[in-house]
RNA sequence: GGGCGAAUAGCGCAGUUGGUUCAGAGCAUCUGCCUUACAAGCAGAGGGUCGGGGGUUCGAAUCCCUCUUCGCCCA
C-alpha cells in the first residue's frame, strides 16, 4: 500500500460499482421511507460552491438514512429556469446575428431545446463526482411531460377554484428580458443618483412650485402634482393648477396626506403609469395615466418627446434641456434604493400591464400554521419569523411572464372576445363552444395566450410532481414517498420556493411537502465576500475534487458549515479533509500490516479494547443526537476526533505490538471490528474512502457495500461511563509523564519510574507501564527528593530523575499551582458559606460543591507537602 | 423607516431548562521531534473581563433593560 492515499481512481471505481448495483435506486416497499427531492439546479448551469455545500449535506443525510435501515430515495432533477435560460439563448442567437423577434415561437423553442439538450444535465454529471447518491433513474425536469402536464393541470384547477385571475396591475417590468417579474424577483440595491429640483409654473401666475424627483424623464407622464393638506409651506398651491415643464401640460394640484412633508420641497409629481405609489394616488383621485415607455425601456409615442430614446439617455438629455430652459432649480447627489431584475440586473420599470395573478390569501393561510406549530421544522428556527412576516403581508403572485421558454398559459382567447382556460386545445374548444354556443368554432379560431408561467409555478409542485401526484393522485409512489423527509436549501429562496411548496403541498396533498427544512448558509470566500464570477473568488469544484479528492472536499465544506451560518470557504479546509483521509488510510496500513498470533491477550489490550468499546458507544450516541438536531458539522467533528485522537493516537498506541512482534488474535479481531464501525460512522461524510477500506477490511463478495451497514452501537452503560472516566485520568497521568520527558529532554526509549504519592494506583497499570514506558509504578508516602511531579485528578505523581532537578523552578511551579488551588477553594467556600445557597440550590449542586471542596483540599495538602519536601 | 438575528481565543464556531474544575473543541500560533503506519505526521504548550453598562438571583456567557457594532429580510 502507498503511504499516501490517492483518491482519484478509487472514487471513480466505487461510484461505478454503486451505480452498477443500483444501490441508489429505490422502490416502495415495507421499510420506512426517507425521501429528499433535490432543489433543482438550473438546467443550463454548472456546479458552483453553493451546489457543493447543499448537495454534500443532502448526500450525508441520505446516506445516514440508508444506514439506519430506511428506504432512502434522493430524487435529482433540473429546473428550466425560464428567464435565465431564455436570456442565454437570446444571447447565443445574437452572437449568430439572429434576433428573437425574427423567429417564430416554434423556431425559438427549437433553439432553446437544443441548448437544453446540449447543456442540460452537465450539472447532474458533476454531482456524481461529488459522490451524490441520487436515484438517477428518477431524474426529473420541470419541463418534461409529467411535470408540464402537472403544471397545466394545477393552473386550470386554481383557475376553476377562482384563485387565478387576469388583470391590469402595476407590475415589475424587466425591460431587458421584456417580461413582468414577481415582487420576489426584484432586488433592491442602493443607487447613487441625483435628486433633480424641477420648476412647475403655476397656471396664470408668475410663480412656480418646485418638485424634487429622481426621475425627471418621467415628467411626460405627469398627470398631477400632490401636496400634503397639512403642510403650511405648500398651502399656497391649494386649488391651483401647474404646468409640467417642457411638456407644457396643465395638471391639477391634488392633496393627500400620503405626501411626506419633510422630503424635498413637499411637492410630489404624480406619474400613475410609472410608480407604484403614484398609481395608487391615480386610482384614488381618478387621474389619467400616460404610459410613456415602450416595453424595451425606450420612450414611446405617448411621451410626445424624446421618442425612441433610452430611459437613461433621456434622463441626461432632459436634465440638460430643463436647465437650458431655466426650469431646473438645482441638482443634488442623492442615494436611494432602486429595484433591479434578479436575472438580468437592469433597473426595474414599474409598468401597468395585463397579467395573470394567483390569489394568495387562502394559500398563505394554509401554509402558515404548520410552520408556526413545528409540524414542519425549520433549521435554524429563526426563519420561522421571516416566514411568518412574509405570509402575513403577502400580495398576489404575478405568475405570467412575457417569455417563450416555459409552460405556456393554457388560456385561449375567443374570436369575439373573452377566453376559456383548459388543459388542452381540444378541451378549450369544447369549453369555447359551450361558452359561446357557437358550434362552428374550430381550434384555429382560438388564440392561446402567448405568455408562459413563472418558473416557480412549476417548482412549487416539485415534491408532488416528481412522484406524479398531480396527474395521478393517490398513486403508489406518492403515497409512499410523500411527504418527503428533509429539504436542504438556501434561505434566499424561502419565499420563492419553500413557502410556495408548502402551499401547494397542503392544497394538493393535504399534507406538508417535507418534515424538516435545513437552511444552509451562503458560501463566501475567506474574506466574507460572496463568491462571484466577476470577483473570480470562486474555486471550480471539480478542480478542488481533483486536487483533494471528493471526500476531502466534502469534509472541507462541512468543517466550515455550522448550521445556518454563512460559510467562509477556504481551500485549506479541503486540505484538512485530505489529511484526514490520509490519516485513516495510514491507520488501515498499520492495522493490516500486523502479524496475528494465537497468543494470550495482554492485560493492557483487555483494558484498551474495553475502553474503546465504551468510547465508540459514547461518540456514536453523541452523533445520533447531533444528527437529529441537524448539527451535521458537529457530528463530523465528533467522529473526526474519535478517529484521530481516540482511535489513532490513543487506542492504537495502547494495543500496538512491539516492532516485529505479532498481535494477539482477540485484540486484532476487536480492532478490525472497531475499524469497521468507525468507517460506518464516517461513511456519510466520506463515502469513497470508507467503501474502499471497508471492502479491504475483510473478505467481501460482489454486491457487498458499506452503504447499508448499520450505525447503531448500543447505549452507553454506567459501567462504560466509569471506564471512560478512569481512562481519562490515566491519559492525564501519561500526559504528565510525557511533559516531564519533554521538559527534561528524556527520550521515549528511556524507561522511568512512576511514584504515586499516598495512594495505590489500581486501574490500568499495564497501560500506564506501556504508554509511559515505565519500569515500575510504586506507591510512596513521600516522593523522592529529586523527582519531578505533577497532579492528575486529586493525586500527586512523581518521576524520580537521575539528574538533580532545578528546585527553584520546581518550587515556582508548585507555588503557582498552590495559589490557583487556594483561590479556587476560596470561591467554593464562599458559596458553601452562603446560607441561601445551601438552602436554595439543588442538593446535587451543593453536594458537588462539597466534592470540589474536598478535592481542592486534598490537592492543596499534596502541594504543600511537595513544597515542604523541596524546601528541606 | 419596520422586522429578525448575531456579538465568546488570532479566525470561523459550540456552549441544552441559569449551577459539574465552565469559559470549550477545531484551525492557526509557539516548543520539541524525520520515534519502523502516517512530516498530508508525532508529542507538548500558550491564548478569552463571553461587545459596553445596568438589573434579577444564593449564583449569569446563559434571563431582563439599555447602549454600541455588524448581518439578513421587508418597505
Amino acid at each position: 500500500m502507498e503511504t499516501k492515499y490517492n483518491p482519484t481512481e478509487i472514487e471513480a471505481k466505487w461510484y461505478e460499482y454503486w451505480l452498477q448495483h443500483k444501490f441508489f435506486h429505490s422502490e416502495p416497499d415495507g421499510r420506512e421511507p426517507y425521501t429528499i427531492v433535490i432543489p433543482p439546479p438550473n438546467v443550463t448551469g454548472v456546479l458552483h460552491m453553493g451546489h457543493m455545500l447543499n448537495n454534500t449535506i443532502q448526500d450525508i443525510l441520505v446516506r445516514r438514512a440508508r444506514q439506519e435501515g430506511k428506504n432512502a430515495c434522493w430524487v435529482p432533477g433540473t429546473d428550466h429556469a425560464s428567464i435565465a435560460t431564455e436570456a442565454k439563448v437570446v444571447g447565443k442567437l445574437a452572437e449568430q446575428g439572429i434576433k428573437k423577434t425574427d423567429l417564430t415561437r416554434e423556431e425559438f423553442l427549437g433553439h432553446a431545446w437544443d441548448w437544453t439538450n446540449e447543456h442540460g444535465g452537465i450539472i447532474l454529471k458533476q454531482l456524481r463526482k461529488l459522490g451524490a447518491s441520487c436515484d438517477w433513474d428518477r431524474t426529473g425536469f420541470t419541463m418534461d411531460e409529467i411535470r408540464s402536464e402537472s403544471v397545466i393541470k394545477v393552473f386550470c384547477d386554481l383557475y376553476n377554484k377562482g384563485l387565478i385571475y387576469r388583470g391590469v396591475r402595476m407590475v415589475n417590468w424587466d425591460p431587458k428580458a421584456q417580461t413582468a417579474l414577481s415582487d420576489e424577483e426584484v432586488i433592491f440595491k442602493e443607487h447613487h443618483g441625483k435628486l433633480y429640483y424641477l420648476r412647475y409654473k403655476v397656471e396664470g401666475e408668475d410663480t412656480y412650485a418646485v418638485v424634487a424627483t429622481t426621475r425627471p424623464e418621467t415628467i411626460m407622464g405627469d398627470t398631477a402634482m400632490c401636496i400634503n393638506p397639512n403642510n403650511p409651506k405648500t398651502a399656497w398651491l391649494h386649488g391651483k393648477r401647474v404646468i409640467v415643464p417642457l411638456v407644457n401640460r396643465v395638471i391639477p394640484v391634488i392633496e393627500d396626506d400620503y405626501v411626506d412633508m419633510e422630503f424635498g420641497t413637499g411637492c410630489l409629481k404624480v406619474t400613475p403609469a410609472h410608480d407604484v405609489n403614484d398609481y395608487m394616488l391615480g386610482e384614488k383621485y381618478n387621474l389619467p395615466s400616460i404610459d410613456i415607455f415602450n416595453d424595451n425601456g425606450t420612450l414611446s409615442e405617448k411621451a410626445g418627446m424624446y421618442v425612441g430614446m433610452d430611459r437613461f439617455d433621456c434622463r441626461e438629455q432632459i436634465a440638460k434641456d430643463l436647465e437650458a430652459a431655466g426650469l431646473m432649480e438645482k441638482i443634488e447627489d442623492y442615494t436611494n434604493n432602486v429595484g433591479f431584475s434578479e436575472r438580468t440586473h437592469v433597473p426595474i420599470e414599474p409598468k401597468l400591464s395585463m397579467q395573470w395573478f394567483l390569489k394568495m390569501e387562502h394559500l398563505a393561510k394554509i401554509a402558515l400554521e404548520p410552520v408556526m406549530n413545528d409540524e414542519i421544522c425549520f433549521y435554524p428556527k429563526k426563519y420561522k419569523n421571516t416566514y411568518r412576516h412574509w405570509l402575513e403581508n403577502i400580495k398576489d403572485w404575478c405568475i405570467s411572464r412575457q417569455l417563450w421558454w416555459g409552460h405556456r398559459i393554457p388560456a385561449y382567447y375567443l374570436p369575439d372576445g373573452g377566453y376559456v382556460v383548459a388543459e388542452t386545445a381540444e378541451k378549450a374548444l369544447q369549453a369555447a363552444i359551450e361558452k359561446t354556443g357557437n358550434k362552428a368554432l374550430t381550434i384555429s379560431d382560438l388564440q392561446q395566450d402567448s405568455d408562459c408561467l413563472d418558473t416557480w409555478f412549476s417548482s412549487w409542485l416539485w415534491p408532488i410532481s416528481l412522484f406524479d401526484g398531480i396527474r395521478n393522485p393517490g398513486n403508489k409512489e406518492i403515497n409512499y414517498y410523500y411527504p418527503t423527509a428533509d429539504l436542504v436549501t438556501g434561505p434566499d429562496i424561502i419565499f420563492f420556493w419553500v413557502a410556495r411548496m408548502i402551499m401547494a403541498g397542503y392544497e394538493y396533498e393535504g399534507k406538508m411537502p417535507f418534515h424538516n427544512v435545513y437552511f444552509t448558509g451562503i458560501v463566501r470566500d475567506k474574506l466574507g465576500r460572496k463568491m462571484s464570477k466577476s470577483l473570480g473568488n470562486s474555486p471550480d469544484p471539480l478542480v478542488l475534487i481533483e486536487k483533494y479528492g471528493a471526500d476531502g472536499v466534502r469534509m472541507g465544506m462541512m468543517l466550515s458549515a455550522p448550521a445556518g451560518n454563512d460559510i467562509l470557504f477556504d481551500e485549506s479546509l479541503c486540505e484538512q479533509g485530505r489529511n484526514f483521509n490520509n490519516k485513516i488510510w495510514n491507520c488501515f496500513r498499520l492495522v493490516k500490516g500486523w502479524k496475528v498470533a494465537d497468543i494470550e491477550q495482554p492485560e493492557e489490550c483487555k483494558q484498551a479494547t474495553a475502553w474503546f468499546e465504551a468510547k465508540l458507544r459514547q461518540t456514536s450516541a453523541e452523533m445520533d443526537r447531533l444528527f437529529k438536531s441537524y448539527h451535521i458539522s458537529e457530528a463530523l467533528m465528533s467522529i473526526y476526533k474519535l478517529f484521530w485522537d481516540e482511535f489513532s493516537s490513543w487506542y492504537l498506541e495502547m494495543i500496538k505490538p512491539a516492532y516485529g512482534e505479532p498481535i494477539d488474535s482477540v485484540t486484532y479481531s476487536l480492532t478490525l471490528n472497531y475499524f469497521d464501525r468507525l468507517l460506518r460512522l464516517l461513511h456519510p461524510f466520506m463515502p469513497f474512502i470508507t467503501e474502499e477500506l471497508w471492502q479491504n477490511l475483510a473478505e467481501r463478495k460482489d454486491g457487498d457495500t458499506i452503504m447499508f451497514e448499520p450505525v447503531d452501537n448500543g447505549a452507553l452503560t454506567p459501567a462504560d461511563e466509569q471506564l471512560l472516566g478512569q481512562t481519562e485520568e490515566l491519559k492525564q497521568i501519561i500526559t504528565g509523564i510525557r511533559n516531564i520527558r519533554q521538559q527534561r529532554e528524556i527520550a521515549q526509549k528511556e524507561s522511568l519510574t512512576l511514584q504515586v504519592v499516598g495512594k495505590e494506583q489500581k486501574f490500568g497499570n499495564e497501560l500506564l507501564l506501556k504508554l509511559g514506558n515505565l519500569s515500575s509504578i510504586e506507591t510512596v508516602a513521600q516522593k523522592s527528593p529529586n523527582a519531578a511531579s505533577f497532579i492528575a485528578g486529586v493525586t500527586e505523581y512523581a518521576v524520580p530523575l537521575d539528574a538533580f532537578i532545578n528546585i527553584d523552578e520546581e518550587l515556582k511551579k508548585l507555588q503557582a499551582e498552590l495559589q490557583y488551588q487556594e483561590g479556587f477553594l476560596q470561591s467554593v467556600m464562599k458559596k458553601l458559606g452562603n446560607e441561601r445557597f445551601v438552602q436554595n440550590a439543588k442538593p446535587e449542586i451543593v453536594a458537588n460543591e462539597r466534592k470540589k471542596q474536598a478535592d481542592a483540599e486534598s490537592r492543596i495538602a499534596a502541594l504543600k507537602e511537595s513544597i515542604a519536601s523541596l524546601n528541606k
